[in-house]
RNA sequence: GGUGGAGUGGCUGAGUGGUUGAAAGCGGCGGUCUUGAAAACCGUUGUACCUGUGAGGGUACCGUGGGUUCAAAUCCUACCUCCACCGCCA
């Protein structure tokens, strides 16, 4: 959520912002909203001053044996006014809440302006092969080698589901133990949180109310499976106040992650690359306002570091205002080289909230004085399986359809060096 | 799922419907004393919003929402959470 001042002292600068991210913000709405809101409160607020000083003096003039009936039939018009304004404040107050938990994080001062077109590469990693031989795309050599079945998950769930079958299996359970080992050998702490959360919890994070049609939601229970571990993990600190101390708070989590994907049914869709159901470990930190930026190199770099272990060509982009996703202010994407749909792929996305999420969740942590303060919040891919188990199926593909297991990996595999 | 009990400030814990933002204790912060520390003593110690350049003034908040009343931490109601016991269960 932006801070109403930031709306109200510059207008421009908001709606210049959220245009550039092309999701313009209703500033006008807002600022009439905010106005009415406020002469509503002060209006209230004065009846109730009112009140209280008169209750104050009921117990002294019964004591005194005055009469009090006039003051009651006084005092009950005053509480019928103040009901009236209480009413209509809350109606105002809905209609604002609304509109403030629609509008877009506005992007930082770094971020290039413009469509996908302005993203901007960083940098790029590691030597893509040639092999010599035709590699074929994941689902293919998956199936295969009966690791991985698509049939399998339409079968069971429907389309945008799959399965992975033994040494595919493994392979992921490797890779999420090689993820989290490597982050824990880092400073983060290892999160294993509820899948499924509550509507309070969606809105902290920023998925509700804008992105209720991406999620699944159980209706019976009023909950929702979680799109990302972003949400459980950086919820855990929503409505509480941190010491300065204790900052950065660095979280890793291993969970699986449930997208409806919406409108998504034709577009690059095969194999497990655009999915229902995938399994990520995520990375989250809650870190001071005045470290949040640094912050996101260095956990750029913990994603990277994945890739770099894994010895898998990748390339880190920043993103651009018109790719900047709801909550995002400075979004760096890496992607890495699928040979078998010849193409880029996003594996990791890693972000800066500022204090749009901590807003919304209430987290603060006591400044030098004592005072409360909004966190500063990051996430970032560390990274997605469904993404990377296909790279690994291509780029440790071999002319004779094996795959060749990665190093890092091979001692979580049993010592398994070759897939075939 | 059933029955019973309970939810008050950082913590423990008082609170007859009417100066109760809320006793007391602990903790925290500041000070006196001390070479230093401890102890003792004194003072101080919530959050958010409205208003004001500021000093300040005002309002709200005792699990959450609704209700009764001139007036609610206190009464009624629904829900949530926790504890205990019963049932079920990986």
């Amino acid at each position: 959520m932006l801070d109403i001042r930031v709306i109200r002292e510059n207008p421009d600068l908001v709606k210049q912002a959220s245009a550039n991210k092309g999701d313009p913000v209703e500033v006008d709405a807002i600022l009439e909203l905010d106005t009415k809101r406020r002469e509503l409160i002060s209006k209230a607020d004065e009846l109730k001053s009112e009140r209280n000083a008169v209750s104050a003096e009921i117990p002294k003039r019964k004591k005194a044996g005055e009469p009090v009936e006039d003051i009651f039939k006084r005092m009950r018009e005053v509480g019928e006014s103040i009901t009236e304004l209480d009413d209509t404040l809350r109606e105002i107050d809905e209609k604002l809440s609304d509109l403030m938990l629609k509008a877009p994080n506005i992007p930082h001062e770094s971020v290039p302006v413009g469509d996908e077109s302005a993203n901007q590469q960083i940098r790029e990693w590691g030597e893509i092969a040639k092999p010599e031989f035709a590699v074929k795309p994941h689902w293919e050599i998956g199936e295969q080698l009966d690791i991985l079945d698509m049939a399998a998950g339409v079968k069971i769930s429907g389309s945008g589901f799959y399965a992975l079958k033994g040494a595919g299996a493994r392979l992921q359970r490797a890779l999420i133990s090689y993820m989290l080992d490597t982050h824990g050998a880092d400073g983060f702490t290892e999160i294993a949180p509820p899948f499924v959360v509550n509507s309070a919890s969606m809105q902290g994070t920023g998925q509700l109310p804008k992105l209720r049609d991406d999620m699944y939601h159980i209706a019976k229970d009023d909950l929702w499976l979680i799109p990302t571990g972003e949400v459980p993990v950086t919820n855990l600190h929503r409505e509480e106040i941190l010491s300065a101390e204790s900052l950065p708070i660095s979280y890793c989590s291993y969970t699986p992650c449930f997208r409806r994907e919406a409108g998504a049914a034709g577009k690059d869709t095969r194999g497990m690359i655009r999915v229902h159901q995938f399994d990520k470990v995520e990375m989250v930190k809650i870190v001071h306002p005045d470290t949040a930026y640094a912050e996101l190199e260095t956990l750029v770099a913990q994603a990277e570091k994945i890739l770099q272990g894994l010895e898998i060509p990748y390339r880190v982009l920043l993103l651009a205002t018109g790719d900047l996703s709801f909550a995002y202010s400075k979004t760096y994407d890496i992607e890495l080289w699928s040979a078998g749909v010849a193409s880029w792929l996003e594996i990791s996305s890693i972000s800066v909230f500022g204090d749009f999420q901590a807003r919304r969740m209430n987290t603060r942590y006591r400044d030098d004085k004592g005072k409360p303060k909004f966190v500063h919040t990051l996430n970032g891919s560390g990274l997605a399986l469904a993404r990377l188990i296909p790279a690994i199926m291509e780029n440790y593909q071999n002319a004779d359809g094996t795959i060749t297991v990665p190093k890092v990996l091979q001692s979580y595999m049993g010592g398994l060096t070759k897939i075939g």
